[in-house]
DNA sequence: CATGAATGAGGATTCATTCAT
DNA sequence: CATGAATGAATCCTCATTCAT
């Protein structure tokens, strides 16, 4: 019969724990790459028993999974609350470059919140088994979908040239990756990101076209 | 004493078996990834033994290595040849949209050669250690310099608007590498491609705005 | 200061919790085998902690032997008592043969308390060390000395015909092991041991013989 | 592409090394117990390297089923082989009392040849897991079963009396289980061996009557 | 006294690498 | 030269045991 109390110190030092352990995988699996860290690395860092690694994750697997699964779904999460809206679509070709921005500048808090993960997202993931490189697609394509979708409705509306849709929207979202990347790793200051998202959201939209006045 | 014919069908036997060794490598790299993949895997696919495997490489590193190094340096090569000409700029927005397509399409053939290659390029690469993961950013950054450079060199001769040149370059590398994946895994059939590039290049360069007549 | 009372009731919480976790052994013990058994499945059943095991035991063979040696001891004691007096010896076929199912019979009572333990003994008590190992053939080889005994006598008697026997005694057990194992895998119920003893019994004495009318 | 030789020569080599660490387990495995044998007293023993075992088995229990099953087989195929024909059933007490000692006589070589592995099947092999433990309760009854065949038999062709063979079966498999014991473990020679079945024998179907003249 | 989180020694298992044939 | 059996270091993983609360 443990008394209340007990129950949730025990409770308290076992999340610790497992933050602990969460925080040196990531350490670890960040500096050394994931199939490059042994458990024994990761416990070390932690300073704690190999054992206690094995009380909180099945595997290594387990932690990368679990790591990652959190920033995933807080990533969709955030995107796809709000957008979407069919009454609520721009009305004008500026509207839409408007929007474009703002859904870019949606991402931006929760990669800078989730810097280190994201890296082991683009680096790592893909190459962890087939059912995590699958799912990484599957996101890379969630993006592009809605990306699709905004042009297909700017191009009915004839708010922008005819264009093939799906193409664009990919090319958009390898913009994104290629900026994104560097900024994790350090080619870009924090500072520097909405700035980023102008000048690329403006070569979507503007080209390299000198403005005819 | 082995007669110069003897020796040259020696000779010949061990680039085959090499060969085979390297093919076989490339299959399981990619139908398992690098990591997951043992020397025990390569053999048995090449019908070879485990000892023959280490008669031709040091390490699964090794191989993986030269598989890749040959493909680059192709790459390499291919697009430096001739590009870079100081003397032989582009003199107009479209020579510059031109010269653009024409650098797109130098690449096409060697990926085409080299698919299964490039996707270990992309994916694998960069999780096998620091160094190779160092290697694969240089490459990216290399692609990325010659397009500032041309980018600059426009900007300068006012044939496209001012713009941050850098950024610029890199959106147009995140672009290619997004449809480059998506090809490299089947979205895009080869005879697909050059209309691809067209449009992808209509976007760096037209932009999205509905042209004004 | 603790009152008389609350001692007295720690003690008998004491108790409670031991008995508890010995239930709890065994019940674990019959069902995944004492070497598949760990110290947090008995705990679990036990709805105790991991070291309330350990204050009440130094390790998972002590409660075995526990268990164990509580049931021996009685089995011991209950047949041993009244036995083997020497000026009380059967004098007759007939009493021999009524003598020997006497003898059976007050087994079968502290079997029945035990079923599960005896379970234990039989399957998993010889595979424990060899220290168990030796104790269990021990034991039989009492119970074939006593049978042994009653053997010899019988024989210088001439109440029966001249055998060795040692070797009778060893069967007269093997008969005996092999119904209790029967019965406590359930081929016998609880009523019909009565009958088996006195069939084995008029085995044991008549053979398989058409009597001679 | 190997010589016929060297395959050869291989395939020896390793079949002399899968009988190596077969006789060690076995050798271990009634030293130790099953349960306190490690993977390391067995290829110490064997003068082998841990990978080699694992080249050969895939775990511990594997070794062990191996190793019984190629005697059970054996014991299977002996004793079934020209028993239980219908049209060949013994014609009177006696040449039942004489099929019977035949009977016995068929598992006494297969014994001799395979004592240590026996020991290991009456003590171990119930404690491996549920599956063993079922497997073993089988043969038994299957022993059983056969006997219990024949006793029916001589019960309605009225050479023996009447009695419950089901359970006349099971004490005969019960002496047997316990002489073979005794016998593994020393306490009979090999040449007392035919003595002891001669003496059951008589027991069984002469029972411990002094026998009318 | 009871607890269960933490431990780490011990044992299982894999696989790159060697080497005798 | 080719081979594949053998190896053992490296790593994974379990679980009896401890101990702070």
């Amino acid at each position: 019969m443990p008394s209340e109390k007990r129950k949730k110190l025990d409770e308290e030092k076992k999340i610790k724990t497992k933050n602990n352990l969460i925080n040196s995988a990531i350490e670890i699996f960040i500096k050394k790459g994931y199939h490059q860290t042994n458990i024994s690395d990761i416990v070390a860092f932690a300073n704690l028993g190999q054992g206690t690694f094995y009380r909180n994750f099945r595997s290594k697997r387990e932690v990368f999974e679990e790591i990652l699964k959190k920033m995933i779904q807080e990533l969709i999460f955030e995107f796809s609350d709000g957008n979407l809206n069919i009454n609520n679509m721009p009305k004008s070709f500026d509207e839409y470059k408007d929007k474009s921005i703002k859904s870019f500048l949606k991402i931006i808090p929760i990669i800078k919140k989730n810097k280190k993960i994201v890296i082991l997202f683009f680096r790592d993931a893909p190459t962890i088994d087939k059912e995590f490189e699958q799912e990484i697609n599957d996101i890379f394509e969630q993006f592009s979908s809605i990306a699709q979708y905004y042009l297909d409705h700017a191009i009915k509306q004839k708010f922008i040239r005819n264009c093939n849709s799906s193409l664009v929207a990919e090319s958009i979202v390898g913009m994104g990756i290629q900026h994104i990347k560097n900024w994790l790793h350090g080619k870009y200051s924090d500072s520097e990101i909405e700035k980023i998202v102008i000048e690329t959201n403006n070569l979507i939209f503007l080209g390299l076209l000198t403005p005819s006045v």
